[in-house]
RNA sequence: GGAUCUUUGGCAGAGUUGGUCGAAUGCACCGGUCUUGAAAACCGGCGAGGGUCACACCUCCCAGAGUUCGAAUCUCUGAGGGUCCA
């Protein structure tokens, strides 16, 4: 969430920050309104309040005293009335200001480059080079099932679409991935969690996924509980609502889970393999931090993430992330993709970011600064979604007659 | 699933004839005195959000609704926890 007091002081600077990410200055302009507005219609109430408390006391006094309250009790009993209609006022208020508050993303950073979508990315760098093969590589699809890991089809008949199963060394490398990653992690002083795939809906609108990405979300049917489409989401609502002592932070924590998401908007995309699936694994790193920590804790973050991909031979490039490409929650965010022969391309395998205030915001994630209560900062990525790391094995380890070189670092993992 | 008890500040724990309770007390924590230093002892401070230059003031005792001039305290509903039963 945006900080409403520095609406109130600089609107300028942050409209046109927003503007940026493409939020219509008309739609701040009416946020800082509404503020206004339930200012007013606080003050209004509180006013009303304080004079129906004090009236209340002077009943018990008169009471005790034995002194008539007739008409005193007319004087409060009109003065309620009052009371309920300007509680009115306020919750509506309060209610419009919040819905709208709630569905504006975070600040782009002034560092964020300007751009409409993925092609406006900033490349930073490029980490190994990719091999040459002596022959056309294939992709992915075709060599997981031509060795047996993968079964598309089968995953169709038991969920529908875009599920899959793995088999054989493809179900075993998934999880000597996902060890080799947690242990990785843990080597860079991220301790392991294990959360709960599930989550309420206060955990979502505490990192942003609710309101406005409803659509994307499994939700269950009995229960408002919802599968989490990402660890971040158990992660950093892990201090939900909490004040954290300073000589805690900075919090670093490393995450295996499955994630889910409907990818409501992502119809034709990808139908192919498993680069776009509803389920799949992903180990995340998310940080909380003081904010003059983040900075270096973001970019701890990437090296760790990178070098997970340099330890697997998997040649890939880290780019910054335009405007128009950055989530909601985002300040700004590196994202690191992958080189994936088959396809010939790079292919988005870590995304990670510094959401700054903009969720502890939402979700009232605190520390003790010195004397005072200050937001933390929250950092999220992943390190790394399993399955897209295994299609670049793949795809990069692949040998012309179509079977695939293990990575020696995953060799202890098999068994 | 049924019965019953319970839910208070970082923790522990008072607060049940509704009023001066945002809330005793202990621990923890912060500042000070003392000490070569530390501990102990003593003195002071110490929940959160909004509001104000600062006060005042408003809100919060699991959540929501209700009774009342007034609720942490009463009623209802829901959620979490304990115990017993199935």
């Amino acid at each position: 969430m945006i900080d409403l007091k520095l609406l109130q002081k600089d609107f300028d600077a942050i409209s046109a920050k927003l503007a940026r990410k493409g939020v219509d200055t008309t739609l701040i302009k009416t946020l800082k309104e509404k503020n206004e507005k339930l200012k007013l219609a606080k003050t209004e109430f509180e006013t009303l309040q304080a004079a129906q408390n004090s009236m209340s006391k002077d009943f018990g006094i008169y009471k005790r005293e034995g002194k008539d309250i007739s008409e005193l009790k007319a004087k409060v009993d009109a003065n309620k009335i009052k009371i309920t209609e300007a509680l009115d006022i306020q919750r509506t208020a309060q209610e419009e200001l919040e819905t709208l508050a709630m569905a504006i993303p975070n600040m782009p950073d002034d560092s964020v480059p300007d751009g409409e979508d993925e092609d406006d990315n900033v490349e930073i760098k490029k980490v190994l080079t990719p091999k040459e093969f002596g022959f056309t590589p294939k992709e992915h699809w075709e060599l997981a099932e031509q060795n047996g890991w993968i079964d598309f089809e089968r995953g169709v008949k038991l969920a529908t679409s875009r599920f899959s199963v793995s088999f054989g060394m493809g179900a075993k490398l998934e999880r000597a991935l996902i060890n080799f990653m947690l242990n990785f992690n843990s080597k860079r002083g991220f301790d392991e969690v294990s959360v709960p795939a599930l989550v309420n809906r206060a955990a979502l609108e505490g990192t942003g996924q609710l309101p406005k990405f409803e659509d994307d979300l499994y939700k269950m049917q009995d229960q408002e509980l919802f599968l989490i489409p990402t660890a971040e989401v158990p992660l950093t609502n892990l201090f939900q609502d909490e004040i954290l002592s300073e000589d805690k932070l900075p919090i670093k924590m490393t995450a295996y889970t499955s994630c889910f998401r409907k990818e409501a908007g992502a119809a034709g995309r990808d139908t192919r393999g498993m680069i776009r699936q509803h389920q799949f694994h992903k180990v995340e790193l998310v940080s909380i931090a003081k904010p003059q920590q983040s900075e270096e804790i973001f970019n701890d973050m990437v090296t760790c993430a990178s070098d997970i991909l340099t330890a697997l031979e998997l040649p890939h490039r880290l780019v910054t992330l335009c405007t128009g490409d950055l989530g909601f929650s985002a300040a700004y965010t590196v994202d690191i993709e992958v080189w994936l022969p088959g396809q010939n391309t790079y292919r988005e395998i870590s995304s990670i970011s510094n959401t700054r205030e903009f969720q502890a915001r939402r979700a009232k994630i605190r520390y003790k600064d010195g004397k005072k209560n200050s937001f933390v900062h929250t950092l999220n990525g992943s390190a790394l979604a399993v399955g897209r790391t295994l299609v670049a094995i793949m795809e990069n380890n692949q040998n012309e007659d179509g079977s695939i070189t293990i990575p020696e670092v995953l060799k202890p993992y098999i068994f």
